[in-house]
DNA sequence: CAAACTGATAGGCTATAGCTATCGACCTCG
DNA sequence: CGAGGTCGATAGCTATAGCCTATCAGTTTG
């Protein structure tokens, strides 16, 4: 069965004869005659009663005919539904991004991003830097913020690394020396978010470098909460510079410094589904991320041109 | 697009590899791996990304799966829907009969038809000679039992002559007499049923070239009921031989003899749409009705062989 | 690092869908 | 009643679209 058959099929139906059906088709008549045959061969039945002038529908061709529209009319809801898809690929942008890390980093870089695409409209997911890599695979979202993770189906390009700083309340004892030893880190309660993060991993490992075991007074699940924690005494915590900016210039937090050896970086990543075809905003973003960041994304968008 | 298209699209997005989906369809990778292409190409977007190992929908292939499916789901329903319309075709066949005309003369010959084609089975409208031409041109009915109508679409086969016959009660100085004059008929109440039918039409004709005009007393609008009436004594009427057979037997009713110029004649003919095809339910009925009238059929059914 | 996958590409063959020209049947109109 | 204008079917030709095999380039895997 061919699509050019049931167009003429329909035709011919709606017309009532092959030659009119033929001339609206821009076919000849014998080629037309050859569709419909070609149809009825296949069916085992004929359509049509051909008549002194005209044709009509057989029993058989007045049952077929709904179902013919109907298949027409699919093909042109499925040509729509690609087409719809695409207009929303033109003015959409999904981007994952993992908490601790694309969280401080991500509104200026949207903003920067609107600022130069306004017809662009992004969403955002967050979770952990897994599940960031989990909505990538699944296609979910188009680029994901999160640490480099290894996958055969995605690429990841570092971006920059996040310092975790040392943080402490102004009144801290640690505020008034302005820099602490890591062994002095160990015997003071710490305030920690989200014990399944990368951020929560790296810490514990550069404690366990150092030799030291932190004692972990509060876990909680929000960098928020974290920081209110530490600005009312309760603890000192890690938390990434970025995200302490603001309560730092306004004198309710106070960065502690910490022996280069043991400074804790969290490097970011940007995430993208291996694929041949990116869309616009896809790639104006991860040139914005290359523009802001210096790094190289020809092994991504360089495939293909 | 084309329906290998399609279907190589659907195999690929199951599969999740061109050369597997090649497989499974029996063609070879290259043919595939085009046919895709083009309907890529037509769609103005690719499906598939490209992998190292195997493919993967893009986002449109995504969109357009649900349709593509649709549409072969379709096009099987479709194929289903003329088989079956060829299946009951071969079981089935719908019956017109004009009522004075068709109706003493069809049981006999219907319970021939069912004795010979037992798993053919048979339904049956009833209406005015008119209404059957109707239902053939609508196509409502497979043949139709009326008078010979004249229409483009319609053949119209003369079967035999029904005798329309003057009916008495047994007591009827006609009956006593076994004979009756035009003349002496004018001056008889008269019951006749059915005013718009070809029968009255006939008999009103009948009685106008023989110069007289009838007495009709009553008129009703069935044969059965103009029978019992004649018989309770109510009047004389004329009735269709075969329509008054079991009632002569009976002896309640009494056939009276005319003069040859003046009977009535209505004349029986089968109608059928013109067509080149015809069920072989319909084949077989009117090659009954042929066999039992000695008409020809050449120029309806052997047209085409 | 070789072997075994993946899909893309090139070249050549062939089946087919299209065309024009014509035929036979039917209807219409002078 | 015959000429002309319909109708769909048929025959013969041609161009092309779709298929195949062979091969290439890249990736994964043992």
């Amino acid at each position: 069965m061919e699509f050019r058959e049931l167009d003429s099929f329909l035709m011919a139906a709606r017309i009532g004869s092959f030659r009119g059906a033929a001339r609206a088709s821009f076919v000849s008549q014998p080629s037309l005659s050859a569709r419909i045959r070609s149809l009825e061969r296949e069916l085992h039945t004929p359509l049509f009663h051909r008549m002194g002038r005209g044709v009509r529908l057989t029993e058989a061709g007045e049952a077929f005919l709904p179902f013919a529209e109907r298949v027409l009319e699919f093909v042109d809801k499925g040509r729509e539904a690609v087409r719809q898809t695409l207009d929303e690929q033109q003015r959409t942008i999904t981007i994952g991004s993992a908490r601790t890390i694309g969280t401080y980093m991500l509104p200026p870089t949207l903003d920067r991003f609107q600022r130069r695409h306004p017809q662009v409209s992004a969403r955002i997911r967050t979770g952990r830097s897994t599940d960031v890599l989990a909505m990538i695979v699944d296609g979910v979202v188009d680029v994901g913020l999160a640490r480099g993770l290894v996958h055969p189906d995605v690429h990841s390009i570092y971006l920059y690394d996040e310092e975790i700083v040392l943080v402490a309340y102004p009144d801290h004892p640690f505020a008034e020396k302005g820099y602490a030893r890591i062994s002095e880190v160990a015997r003071q309660p710490l305030i920690l978010y989200d014990p399944s993060s990368t951020y929560f991993l790296l810490i514990n490992q550069a404690c366990h470098e150092a030799g030291i075991v932190p004692q972990i007074e509060t876990t909680l699940d929000s960098i928020e909460a974290t920081k209110r924690m530490v600005a009312l005494g309760l603890g000192i915590s890690f938390l990434p510079r970025s995200a302490i900016r603001g309560e730092v210039e306004m004198g309710r937090l106070f960065p502690i410094g910490m022996a280069e050896e043991h400074r804790v970086y969290l490097p970011t990543h940007v995430l993208v589904r291996r694929a041949q075809h990116y869309s616009p905003p896809v790639l104006a973003f991860l040139g914005l991320l290359a523009e802001l960041h210096g790094c190289d994304l020809s092994g991504v968008v360089g495939k293909t041109g």
